[in-house]
DNA sequence: GATGAATGAGATTTCATTCAT
DNA sequence: GATGAATGAAATCTCATTCAT
C-alpha cells in the first residue's frame, strides 16, 4: 500500500466514524503510518482529501449507472436495475458513502470552494441518467406518464434519504433494495 | 424579542448558511447583538445551541404527526396527511430544517454526547407514529400487505431524502408533496 | 501597563533584535506576560502588530515635521530643522525605527496588503513636507535654484541612509546630526 | 546556463520580488527548473544562496571602486567616480541589489550566522575605500577639512539611503547620479 | 550529479469557554 | 443577568532539509 492510500485508508475510517470536523489531520496521520507533512504532500488541504474521495467514489457511481442504462432493455427495468445497483454500492462502499454524507453537503453550497463545480457537475450527472431511464420509460411504454424532471427528482431524493436512513442509523432492514424496487415499480408503472 | 431568542435567530441564520462547525460563537453573538458571554450564559454550550434547536424542532414536528394520527379516517389518508404535513413543515420551517439537515448525523453518532439519548428518543418517536399509520391502514384495509416496519423506515426515508434534496439543491420542483403522495399511494394502496 | 502595551513594548524589542520574521509570536507573548491568544485578540494578526507600529511612529514623525514648517521662518531653515528632528527623533525612538526599517520595505511593496495604502499615504505625505520646504527656500531665496522635486527625494534619501547605516551598523559617529546639516546647507544654499 | 546559474537567476528575481522569507525553496526549484534538491547541492542552505549573492555582488562592487581609487587624479575626483559608479552599478544590477537592500541587514546582524564575518569584512572594505578617497583629497586639496571617518560614513549613507528609495519606491527620478555628485561635490569642496 | 518523496519541527491562527466586574 | 477581555489548547499548514535511489 502506497502512502497515499494508507493516508485515504485511515481517512476513510476516521472520517466515516468521527465526522471530517472533528478528526485531524494528526489522528490520520498517525492511523496511516506517516508523517503529518506527508499528507498536505498528497492533497494540499485537509478537506483535499475529501475532494480526492468525493471525486473517485462520484466517478465510480456514475459509471456504475452509466453501464446500466447501456445494457437496460426498458425504462422500468433501468431504473430497477438503478436502485439495485444502488444498494449494492451502498453496501460494497458503506464507509467511504458515509463520510459523504456525513460531510458532504457543508461543501457542497459553500460558493467560494474549488469543489462546487466538479461536485454540482457529477451531481447533475447522476440526475440526468435517472431522468434519462425515465424518458426512455416513457418512450416505450414501461412507465406511466409522469415528468421525467420532476420524478427523477423524487427517486433520486428516495434513494439518498433511504441510504442515508440506513447508513447512519442503527436500523437494520432486510431487502431494502427489493422493497425500494416494489414500491418504485407499482409508484412508475403504467396502470393496465 | 428576548435575548435568547435573539441568539437563537442568529444561529439558525448562520447555521443554516455557513454550517455549525464554521459559525463561530462570536459571528452568533455579533449577528444577536449580545455579549458573547450571554450566549453560554443560556446555552452552556455551543453545542447547547444545536441541542436546543433541535428538540424544539423535533417536539413541533412530533406533536404535528401525533395530531394527524388523531385525526386522520385511514391509515392511507392518515399516511398522505403525514406526508403533506412533512412538506409544509419544511416550507414553514426551511432555515431550521437545513440546520438540522446539514449538521444533525455528526453528533447523532457520536457516543459520548449528552444528545445521543434525546435525539434517538425523538427520532424512533417519528418512526413509531409512521408505523402506526400503516398498522392502521393494515388494519382498515387501506394499505396493501406490508411489513410495518421496513415500510415505515422507507417511508421515513423518502421524506427526508426528498426534502434535503430539495433544501440543499438549487432545483425547484413544484407539487413535490402532491408528487410524492401519489407515488406513495401507488406504492401503498391495496390493489383492487 | 495595559496588555496591549505590554505586548507592543514586547515586539518592538524582540523585533528590532532579532527582525520580524525570526520572532515568533509566542516569543512575544511569553516576553509580554500574556497568552498568545491575547496577542491576535489585540492585533488581528501578527502583522497587524508591526502596521499598528507603524502607523504609530508614522504619524507621530509626520507630526513633528509638519510642526517644523509652521514654525521655520525661511525654507533653508526648515531643512535644517528637520534634519535635527530627524536625528532626535531616531535616537528617541531608536528601536521602533530599527523595526521599520528592518522589516519594513518587504510589506511596502507587497501589491495586495492591506498596509500598501496607508504606508504609501504616509510616505508620501513626508516626501511631501520635504518637498514643501525646497519650495519655500526657493522663494525666499534661502536654497539655490534645484528642481524641489528631486531634491527632496534627495534630501529623503540621505535622512534614511544615514540613519539606516547608524541604527544597523556598530559604528558609533558623534555629531551626525550637525555635520549632515553641514553637509546639507552647502549642497543646497545660494551661492554668494 | 548550468544549473547552479538557474537556481541563482531564479533566486533573484523571486528575492527581489517577493523577498527572502516570503519565497520557498520550492519555488525557486519551480522557477529554475531543477529539483528541490539540486539546490541543496549547490548551497548547503536556503540561506547560502543569500550569502552567494551578497559576496559575489560586493566583490564586484569592491573591485570596482578600488579601480576607481587607482585611477582617479584627485581626492574629489575619486568621490564624484564613486557615486557615478555606485548609481552605473545599482543600475546594471537592480536585481540583485534589491534583494541585498531587501534581505540583508536581518541577516547582518544575526550574531550567530556564519556570514557575520565575511559581510562585515566586505562593508569595512567599501567603507575604507570612501575614506581613502577622502583621505586623499585632504592631502591634495580638493576637498575641504572634514573628518575622514565620518564624512566616509555619511557618503555611504547617502548612497545606500537613496538606492533605497529609488529601488524600493515608485518614484523615478532622472540624473540622479549627476544631482547626487553636485550636492556632494558643494558639500566636500575646499571653499575658495 | 540529480532527484523529489518524505519528514517533522514549528508557526500562525481560531475559538469555545471562563470569570472578574 | 450581562459583559467581553483573556485564555490556552488544538488545529491546519509551511517549508527547509535529508536521503535513498
Amino acid at each position: 500500500m502506497t502512502r497515499k492510500e494508507a493516508i485515504l485508508k485511515a481517512a476513510i475510517q476516521l472520517f466515516a466514524q468521527r465526522g471530517f470536523h472533528a478528526t485531524s489531520t494528526s489522528e490520520v496521520a498517525k492511523r496511516a503510518g506517516v508523517a503529518e507533512g506527508t499528507i498536505f504532500h498528497y492533497f494540499k488541504t485537509k478537506e483535499g482529501i475529501l475532494m480526492y474521495l468525493f471525486e473517485e467514489i462520484m466517478d465510480s457511481y456514475t459509471e456504475g449507472i452509466e453501464n446500466i442504462l447501456k445494457k437496460a432493455t426498458s425504462g422500468m427495468e433501468a431504473i430497477e436495475e438503478l436502485i439495485r445497483f444502488h444498494f449494492r454500492f451502498g453496501e460494497q462502499r458503506s464507509q467511504e458513502l458515509k463520510v459523504v454524507m456525513r460531510d458532504f453537503p457543508s461543501n457542497l453550497i459553500e460558493f467560494g470552494s474549488p469543489f462546487r463545480e466538479k461536485v454540482t457537475e457529477r451531481l447533475s450527472r447522476i440526475m440526468d441518467v435517472t431522468k434519462e431511464c425515465i424518458e426512455r420509460g416513457l418512450k416505450d411504454g414501461s412507465i406511466r406518464d409522469l415528468s421525467p424532471e420532476e420524478t427523477s427528482f423524487i427517486i433520486q431524493g428516495i434513494l439518498i434519504g433511504v441510504s442515508r436512513l440506513k447508513l447512519m442509523g442503527p436500523l437494520r432492514v432486510p431487502n431494502l433494495s427489493s422493497q425500494v424496487i416494489d414500491l418504485c415499480r407499482r409508484g412508475l408503472a403504467k396502470p393496465n
